[in-house]
DNA sequence: TATGAATGAGCCTTCATTCAT
DNA sequence: CATGAATGAAGGCTCATTCAT
């Protein structure tokens, strides 16, 4: 067999997590510099010498950890994926009504943007670029995963009467996603806006409108 | 050396000829061509070769019209930001209410959607990789000059009480602006959803929120 | 299309040839400097640097010409290849007798090796290698064409009685073969021993053996 | 350093164990697998990777009883060398008349092919490829050695008039060797030709022809 | 204006080898 | 004896760019 290179590392592990699982930390330390530069810079981009250089090893020799760098993005965005999906089928699961489903996804989208920020921010910089690729199929799966989820909601809620009846939920749905995700691009974890209060502006804008309630 | 070279080419079609002014429309021409694959692929991935194969001359031929492949990047961009500039400068002079200013701020985001849809993918994906060279410092400069319009507005809509008081207007400029921007990833202009549709569904959305007006 | 990098180039031209075609001077140049450097030193070992020096460019420079390494080889083989089937086409369409065919086929073998000694040195000691990649198909399919030229002839010798009896026709062509172009390793055309002498000796031995004729 | 890594161990099964000695039980059987892989798969493009995953362990552990890749060929060698130097020298020794002597020559380069396949194909393959560098200069040597054996015994027959006189005796034994050797490309020791068999038709088609004899 | 040949720098990857544990 | 991590050198290939014709 190879000589490592097995998957399944955790990344950039948002919490307890990682247990005595197989990805060495080593490994796992490596992807997260890898996520970050991947982030930051660009996928396409960003040379191997770099996070290797970051890592303070030589390029070959992350290739005793990875077959490439192709998978490590891989991996990388399937561990934020798995991620995302986990927290969207619990709000599904424990759903009431779609208002507040609607504000639990939102919410729970800016979660991610924690644990996995580079991770959202790959996704949303080079997803379609590799999706071109048979071995990213996942993401366009994941894609229209999140899609489907998103318009049963919206759809479901006009159906109650409680979204807007002349809303097309495709749209919607595309306004709420790329409001929400983009935030990646400016979200400064250090900075004076915490995710919260970012999610509730969000939360407030999508559900209510920039514009005050008139009387 | 340079015999053209010289900047000031149109790139799409918008309105009115060009006719007899310094960029011959071959260089037009070869500008929209690179325009749309860096648009569709990504202008790092994009190779002068693949623009020149997409125009039937040799890579080497391109180098008569441009200086590089930057300085074609480069005209696009100015070219488009120019445009967008003008038209929001064009709503600001005719401003009335504020409500009626987002909404035709938004309205005019839209139209240069039309004319400059691979311009403004450009600028969405490659603004923040490029404004990182001296060359491109004037990306930095639109982006706050955007900024700076949008949050004008938002904070007289505040002052006037028509937009809601709890807003964070660094947020809800960026929300309505990638909301709005973003579009373009999706935006199928030959689809069923034209850009007014759009362009509508954004308005009431950003403005109203998606929830029904509560009695 | 591709920048240059078209196929059709004739390699080591064993007289006039050439004429006005396709492939430009500099490639065949270009690929007859590799197959030397492929048979003396090996496919594998031959670094594409080493091609470039031995030409006087950089290495870079061959991929103006050529797609990769591989496709010079493959190249390089074809022509050989097709000159060699069409030698033995022309001897099996004048075939008298099995005797006089078989000594033809042996000094024709002899003959390619004069024009295309570098091809008939790679493909004895790669065709193995490189088989094993569906591009190079066409090696098998060769090795099978003529296995079965000669094994038709011989059998037919058998028939006619003018081939022993005892003859495994497998294991008679297989030696033949092996023979004939294992000479390829050791024979210099600027040695004492020219082409002709060592075909001979050839025919001489493979058809009456190295013993004294009895009786 | 090196604890093991010494010379002498034996390859391939031939006879009367070996235990005891200096090269370990696993020592033998790592520079078997290595053989195999180096005659299949060619000694340069098989990686130390190969040779440890098909004998389970990683690759940095080979280094553990070999100190190089180049030192496990070298054993290969040798050892087939050896062996087939001292079963000609046993030839030459109840040398009777030449024809025997060289009916036993061949029959004595094909008993080699069975207790060392592997290493007639590395000969075969390699010989040219490694004799350039100075710790194979024995490689040369046996050449040559193997050469004034043949064409000695060539010779004399001629001499004695039972080999034809118009013979050149270097041609006549490359093509021999040649022919003898490269038997192990396509032998199968698992197919319907045996190696007694080959080698009677060897022995026939060179001695003889494959005419038949002349009334 | 365009071609065709070449440059030069750099990229991803491979691989034999080393060595602390 | 073996693992696991790393080294260092090299290899095939890409690509923006130049320039004589």
């Amino acid at each position: 067999m190879a000589e490592t290179k097995r998957s399944s590392g955790r990344v950039q592990r948002p919490a307890g997590a990682d247990a005595g699982s197989g990805g060495s930390r080593r490994r796992a330390e490596l992807l997260a510099i890898a996520a970050d530069l991947f982030a930051e810079r660009g996928f396409v981009v960003t040379t191997v010498r770099e996070i290797a250089d970051a890592a303070g090893i030589l390029s070959g020799s992350l290739y005793h950890h990875f077959d490439s760098k192709e998978s490590m993005v891989d991996e990388i965005l399937r561990e934020f994926l798995d991620f995302q999906q986990r927290l969207y089928a619990d709000v599904l699961r424990e759903a009431t009504d779609p208002r507040t489903t609607v504000t639990e996804l939102i919410r729970q989208s800016f979660r991610a943007m924690n644990g996995y920020r580079s991770a959202v921010t790959i996704y949303q910089n080079e997803a379609k670029h590799l999706a071109q690729f048979e071995r990213f199929d996942y993401l366009r799966r994941a894609s229209n995963d999140f899609e489907r989820t998103w318009t049963k909601v919206l759809q479901q809620g006009q159906q109650a009467g409680v979204f807007r009846e002349d809303l097309n939920v495709k749209i919607a749905y595309r306004l709420i996603r790329d409001a929400v995700w983009t935030t990646v691009h400016w979200y400064n974890p250090r900075g004076r806006l915490n995710a919260e209060v970012i999610a509730e502006q969000h939360v407030t804008i999508l559900c209510e409108g920039i514009t005050t309630p008139r009387g």
